[in-house]
RNA sequence: GGGCGUUUAGCUCAGUUGGCUAGAGCAUCUCGUUUACACCGAGAGGGUCGGGGGUUCAAGUCCCUCAACGCCCA
């Protein structure tokens, strides 16, 4: 563009051709690029990595406009700002995805393809997920040093994956154990905890009989257990009756009496009842589980039906004797619970499932039946030995894996375990003493409440997609092997202490005679080595140790993320100079599964917190207050919000909504393909796969479309009206923007002094200072959607409305236009300057626009403008700026303005007529307006004809009064009576009601004395007050005289 | 069950340490095409601030309690 006529800017902004244009400018001039340099003050931020699972829905567009606009705020600030971009590899989530296509489309599973075909074919997927993610990152205007791209499972984050495990091991802060763990016999792994969500489905609770071997006299020959997973019981290795029944009766039945206390009457009846029938219960059980409790004392035993197993009979008191039959069968390899009961009484833990979820040999004659099939036949084959008591119907919690949506297996395995004890502490530490500090603060609350539980973190996972755990391990059957193997490990000859650590994990069987049975070995020998020792590696596996399968968890590598992305374990520049970092932006859901590890992680390897500052931003949910998800058929994409609205309007609207709660509601619409209608979501029609628009009545697809006819249809997109006033606010900016360059022609720049400047001028740039500081402080305190409001009620409501239309008049003025012309260009230059961290690509439009017409800006001090407004300097004014007698000046002329333009509405009186009118005021009132006169004509086209305290009111006028005036509006020959008498009386009954509070408030003695500044406000106000009233009625009569 | 949060105009939300006649955007109604913008301009109507109690001269704001909803952890 060599030539640039304002004249050709077309009245809308057409960012769909800009953001890709500007973009590329900004990225190909090295902006978002930082380098250290020990000069300036560096300022960092590492992005939450998105997974790449899947493309980014709108909580991303959240989380990275917040990031941006912070970014760019301190960029311009001029801080040596560093936004670090990356992905992660998402172990489970991203393997599921592939497996569950691999299996729709190919109909095979993993094992059918091998590991390394598999983790290839994610390699693919990650590739392409990746790029679009990128894609996405960018169209939303991310300003991230792209150079540095990283991703949780490249080359550099390994190395300081491996070199962390290393480091963890050798201090003996990793260790393998065996433990519960929630398996998902689908995917064949373990889930952690945070992946597993509950669901209550229909089941059955059974009651079974298990015989008591050789019964004293007087006891019973069964013992009745309950359960809900019969074919547990093949594992079961004892049953619990609980230690003290009358103690636990008693305290239950106490608990229920206080609540009696504290309830209300309807539901103080459910109480008695249960009162009532724990009561019936104890009459009724206690002798009998006393006795059980006895009989367990003295070592009763019982026969496990169908295992022919001799179990014991325990005390413990996870049996609530409240509850079914007073005990409970213990299976410690399959219940949480039972797990715990096993470790404290010393039970033996019998494993009766495989990976797949099928029953393994310790089932017996069960063997390779799945789960759900041994439950049918350990059923019937109790019943056959009459041996079931009751079967009744109940609501069960089931456990379900939230990667593979079937059901969870308690299930024992080897799992490697990060011992928490101290790297929690630290982590605790460095909140408590605000080395870290939540924004806001409530969060730190759950972090460290959760950090406090320190409990121990499994890291192992049964994938293939992940960091491969760098141990290789060999079990020894024998007490003397250990020593033996040991000694022929440290004697390899590529063996070195320095990058080689060696545990040793003693059986988990402790009886000796027992474990030689079940051929268990001794101990295991494990053997962990750091990066770059390949050819230990294969000393290691010549000499029979065998390298884990499994890798680590994800979030393993993700704890690294703010150092590991900047080199580490090298010591480089980067690292020096950019750790710690400045902020981390996130939403809440991962503090304790991501911002607490890395807050442990980063001291453990650094010394030093990764970042100073977490801001926790909202969630956003769909209009129903539920989040957003494709699969409910509510997710909204942030590219058809960007296609539809552009991404300034994306991002504005993103800031504006972020407020300090914990949810933000977006009702969501359909878009109509085929005439643009949009119409509300409803729970009803988000699931259908197609949809009649109300407005043309054509039908088309939705996301959900799976026949042919139906994926013929047209699409319709799934959008948010909220974004249309972000929408609007962008074309106000353009459009005032394009009237500013409509009018500059013949800019010369000359530096304004002091003196030059008109009240409006003064008033403009007292808005600009004060602005400038609160939106620099809104954004530093992470208050983005204050920032938005005051940005946009300025822009609009002062800018455009008073200043430009202001500016009108002088610019038509041949003599007054120049220093005009230099006054709307350099407020116009602040305004984007402003605007910018928020709305970077209209923004950075008309700034390129601007620099064509005037490059040199500036009010005192003429300067080149900034190349590009991405690097232009934050406005910073000098507080001297902000005038407060200037802004109340001006409010009075906005306020009078206000009152004659509602008289001329009031009466109907049409744009084009001219009306005339007199201000009754004090002369000091009177010359503060004088300078602002002149613009009553254009703003209402009204002309003020007199002003002072010796003003009349004409003989047929509206009136209105504020505090410090009376407005007359001569309405001759343009009266309607009715109206202006209906608005006073209005008025007056306002007054009266404003003047009696201030009456009361004053007669209070208490008030006047506590807070006499106050008290002498509310005098001066009752004095306005009444004076204003008199003049109402006084106008009133007046009319009432006319009808 | 524990924790965190929400409840203010038809809708989505602001409302700082208690001091207003409780605000904004959208929607509604009236008027309007004065050469930046109808994705616009001027104005209007609309709220006993979830219910109940308390503290205070004064409560949307502080305390207690009840209710509904949401999220997290068990």
């Amino acid at each position: 563009m060599t030539t640039f006529d304002p004249n050709e800017i077309p009245s809308r902004f057409d960012f769909s051709q800009a953001q890709s244009r500007i973009f590329e400018m900004w990225e190909s001039a090295g902006y978002f690029h930082a380098e250290p340099d020990p000069t300036r003050q560096p300022y960092t931020i590492v992005i939450p990595p998105p997974n790449v699972t899947g493309a980014l829905h709108l909580g991303h567009a959240l989380n990275n406009t917040l990031q941006d606009t912070l970014i760019r705020m301190k960029r311009m600030q001029g801080f040596n700002a560093l936004w670090m971009p990356g992905t992660d590899h998402a172990g489970i989530a991203t393997q599921a995805v592939v497996e569950r296509r691999l299996k729709e489309d190919e109909g095979k599973t993993r094992h059918d393809l091998g590991r390394e075909e598999l983790v290839a074919r994610i390699w693919k997927w990650k590739e392409q997920y990746e790029a679009r993610i990128i894609g996405q990152l960018k169209q939303l205007g991310s300003s991230c040093d792209w150079e540095r791209l990283r991703f949780t499972f490249d080359d550099v984050c390994a190395k300081a994956v491996r070199h962390t495990f290393f480091d963890l091991f050798k201090k003996a802060l990793i260790y393998r154990g065996k433990r519960l763990v929630n398996w998902d016999t689908f995917l064949q792994t373990t889930v952690s905890d945070d992946e597993v969500f509950s669901k209550t489905v229909k089941g059955q609770f059974w009651h079974f009989m298990y015989p008591v071997i050789d019964p004293r006299p007087g006891e019973p020959a069964h013992v009745i257990v309950a359960t809900t997973r019969p074919e547990t019981m093949l594992g079961d290795t004892a049953v619990a009756v609980h230690p003290e029944p009358d103690k636990a009766f008693d305290r239950i039945a106490s608990e229920l009496r206080e609540k009696l206390k504290k309830v209300s009457d309807s539901e103080a009846e459910s109480v008695q009842v249960q009162i009532d029938a724990l009561e019936q219960r104890r009459n009724e059980m206690l002798p009998k589980l006393e006795q059980l409790r006895d009989m367990a004392i003295a070592g009763r035993t019982l026969m496990l039906p169908l295992m022919d197993r001799e179990i014991p009979l325990v005390c413990d008191s996870w049996a609530k004797p409240e509850l079914g039959a007073g005990c409970v069968k213990i299976t410690p390899a399959h219940d949480p619970n039972d797990y715990e009961v096993a470790r404290r009484c010393g039970l033996p833990m019998i494993n009766i499932m495989n990976g797949d979820g099928t029953l393994n040999v310790e089932a017996g004659k069960y063997e390779g039946l799945t789960m759900k099939q041994g439950r049918s036949k350990v059923v019937e084959d109790l019943e056959a030995l009459g041996l079931v008591r009751q079967v009744e119907d109940r609501e069960i919690e089931l456990p379900q894996s939230d990667r593979s949506k079937t059901p969870i297996e308690p299930f024992l395995a080897d799992q490697w375990f990060v011992s928490m004890e101290e790297l929690s502490q630290s982590a605790i530490d460095a909140v408590e003493d605000g080395r870290v500090k939540f924004t806001p603060e409530r969060y730190r609350r759950g972090y460290l409440d959760w950090l406090g539980e320190k409990r121990d973190w499994p890291v192992s996972r049964q994938l293939w997609w992940g960091h491969q755990i760098p141990v290789w391990s060999i079990a020894c059957d024998e007490e003397s092997d250990v020593d033996k193997i040991i000694e022929r490990i440290k004697s390899l000859s590529e063996f070195d202490e320095q990058n080689t650590a060696i545990q040793i994990e003693p059986s988990f069987e402790t009886d000796e005679e027992k474990r030689k049975k079940l051929a268990l070995p001794c101990a295991t020998i494990h053997v962990c080595v750091q990066s770059d020792h390949e050819a230990l590696e294969s000393q290691l596996i010549d000499t029979g140790l065998v390298r884990d399968e499994d890798v680590l968890d994800t979030w393993f590598s993700s704890a690294l993320w703010p150092h590991s992305t900047l080199g580490w374990p090298e010591k480089t520049a980067e690292l020096d100079y950019f750790y710690p970092t400045s902020t981390l932006i996130t939403s809440r859901d991962i503090i304790s599964l991501w911002v607490a590890r890395m807050v442990l992680m980063g001291l453990n390897n650094c010394g030093d917190v990764p970042f100073g500052q977490v801001y926790i931003h909202p969630k956003i949910q769909d209009g129903f207050g539920e989040t957003m998800s494709k699969s409910k058929g509510n997710g909204i994409d942030p590219l058809d919000v960007i296609d539809k609205f552009g991404a300034d309007a994306l991002r504005f609207g993103m800031a504006h909504l972020c407020t300090e709660t914990q949810d933000v509601k977006l009702p969501v619409q359909f878009e109509c393909p085929n005439c643009g209608h949009t119409f509300d979501q409803t729970k009803k029609n988000r699931i259908l796969p197609k949809l009649a628009c109300p407005s043309c009545k054509q039908e088309f697809s939705t996301q959900w479309a799976e026949t042919e006819h139906d994926k013929r249809l047209p699409r319709g997109g799934v959008i948010s009206e909220r974004f249309e006033t972000a929408r609007n606010f962008v074309n106000k900016l353009w459009n005032a923007s394009r009237f500013a360059m409509l009018n500059l022609e013949g800019y010369v720049s000359t530096p304004i002094s002091r003196e030059d400047l008109t009240v409006e001028d003064r008033w403009m740039l007292s808005r600009l200072a004060t602005v400038s500081t609160n939106v620099t402080n809104h954004l530093e305190g992470f208050k983005y959607g204050e920032a938005a409001r005051e940005l946009y009620d300025f822009a609009w409501h002062q800018f455009c409305s008073f200043y430009v239309e202001m500016l009108k008049d002088r610019l038509a003025d041949d003599g007054l236009r120049p220093h005009a012309q230099r006054m709307l260009a350099y407020s116009l230059d602040c305004l984007l300057r402003l605007l910018h961290p928020i709305m970077p690509f209209i923004t950075e439009e008309i700034w390129q626009n601007l620099g064509r017409i005037c490059p040199e800006r500036g009010l005192a001090e003429v300067a080149s403008a900034s190349e590009c407004l991405i690097v232009a300097q934050w406005p910073d004014f000098d507080s001297s700026w902000q005038d407060t007698e200037i802004e109340n000046q001006f409010s009075l002329y906005q306020t009078s303005l206000g009152e004659i333009r509602e008289i001329r509405n009031s009466q109907n009186i049409g744009n084009k007529s001219k009306v005339e009118f007199s201000i009754k005021c004090e002369p000091a009132i009177a010359s503060a307006l004088e300078p602002l006169g002149s613009y009553f004509s254009r703003m209402a086209n009204a002309d003020l004809v007199a002003m002072g305290p010796d003003v009349q009111a004409p003989e047929t006028s509206g009136t209105r009064t504020n505090p410090c005036m009376e407005i007359y509006v001569n309405l001759e020959g343009l009266i309607d009576v009715g109206a202006e008498v209906e608005r006073l009386g209005k008025e007056q009954a306002n007054l009266e009601k404003s003047i009696e509070s201030k009456k009361r408030q004053l007669g209070n003695e208490k008030f006047v004395a506590a807070k006499p500044e106050l008290a002498d406000a509310i005098r001066v106000g009752l004095v306005q007050a009444e004076g204003q009233l008199a003049t109402i009625v006084e106008s009133l009569d007046r009319l009432k005289k006319k009808i």
